[in-house]
DNA sequence: ACCTGAACACCGTTCAAGT
DNA sequence: ACCTGAACACCGTTCAAGT
């Protein structure tokens, strides 16, 4: 919350900027998420956001790292695998847990400009295994990848299907049937993928 | 290229306009790509480009279909797993021909207004290995996330460093000396994984 | 069948100045 | 340290009308 003193006007501190940004984004998507609107929810004009951020671009990375901040921690019982899946879930739930902030995400990433706490999550989880460095990282990309992707896409269909007035209650159900199972397809892909390369062949597993 | 008539002004067809947009994205890229530049590069005021198409997005959608539409053919040598890898790097390929491309298709795709062409030529080099019509469509569909993904990823990445002007030449290789295998390497685990739900277990292959 | 002309309701960003 | 005020150079889209 914004700090009023002596000052004749509002006092926003950075992290009060995100927050409201935050906060449009939820309950009214990105598209709305202009600077021009931003700054009146802050009560103040849109030139005063250029003191806290040099750009839209860079008030939306801190809006992604926020996002990706918020996906829950995992436990660190069970082998390399069920982290993977672990570390896996909990960051598409917190792509999901603010409207377009699959889309947020992704761009930002693309950017190169921040949320980089996804791959290193994952990244962690993988090394359990013992992999090479390379192998790690390079499996934690399409990790990313797929994890970003699956969730815009799917951000995408939810609320298409929430616009859509007339659409019957299984419109969605429809246009695809596996949904919720394609992100758990993907994950246990490129987990068997992954453990075909375990260093370690006696504990190599066999079936999705 | 737009032919003149009797009509006191330049007559474009639909599919004039879809190419003038795709010279501008090829040389300018997507932040270029306004309606308003797009009239001015055909001669034409921009409320001109609202008879061909009903908005910026459905445009979009016609570019992204005719990128996809240019990822070359692939022999059908092979087994399914040649040829996945042949249908992957050709639509990598088409995705990478023209600037911003990855971004273009990544959005139309999310959205849902085009571009399946891209999931229906994997689903159908997939098939030839005989899988579950469902597992293959969920197969699909990772790949699409992970294609597009590091496409858009990678392309983005290209660019920074084409206009970081300090830049030596070698910043990019050190911010990513994974790049080019990282794709292979994403696909190579993705095939591998589907390779372990082979429904013939005889033909079935080990490491990546 | 395809375009003009004019308007509406917006954008992101800069910069000198204020407190 | 953080904001105002005013301006610049743009956007996408609509709609009645023209040929």
């Amino acid at each position: 919350m914004p700090r009023s003193e002596s000052a004749g006007y509002v006092r926003n501190s950075r992290e009060d900027v995100v927050s409201a940004a935050l906060r449009i984004l939820d309950q009214q998507g990105l598209p709305d998420l202009t600077m021009r609107h931003l700054a009146t929810t802050l009560d103040v004009q849109p030139s005063a956001l250029y003191w806290h951020f040099p750009n839209k671009q860079s008030l939306l990375a801190a809006v992604s790292d926020r996002i990706i901040a918020g996906a829950r921690p995992v436990t660190t019982a069970g082998d390399w695998r069920d982290r993977v899946r672990a570390e896996a879930a909990a960051l598409h739930d917190a792509l999901l847990a603010y409207k377009d902030g699959a889309e947020v995400v992704s761009s930002t990433l693309a950017l190169g400009l921040g949320a980089e706490e996804l791959q290193h999550r994952l990244a962690g989880a993988i090394a359990v295994g013992g992999f090479e460095p390379e192998t790690t990282g390079l499996a934690a990309e399409t990790l990313v990848h797929f994890i970003v992707g699956h969730a815009f896409h799917w951000q995408q269909r939810l609320q298409a299907d929430t616009l859509g007035a007339v659409a019957d209650k299984h419109t969605l159900d429809r246009q695809d049937p596996l949904g919720p199972r394609a992100f758990d397809f993907g994950i246990a892909l490129l987990v068997s993928g992954l453990d075909t390369q375990t260093p370690d062949p006696r504990s190599r597993r066999s079936g999705v």
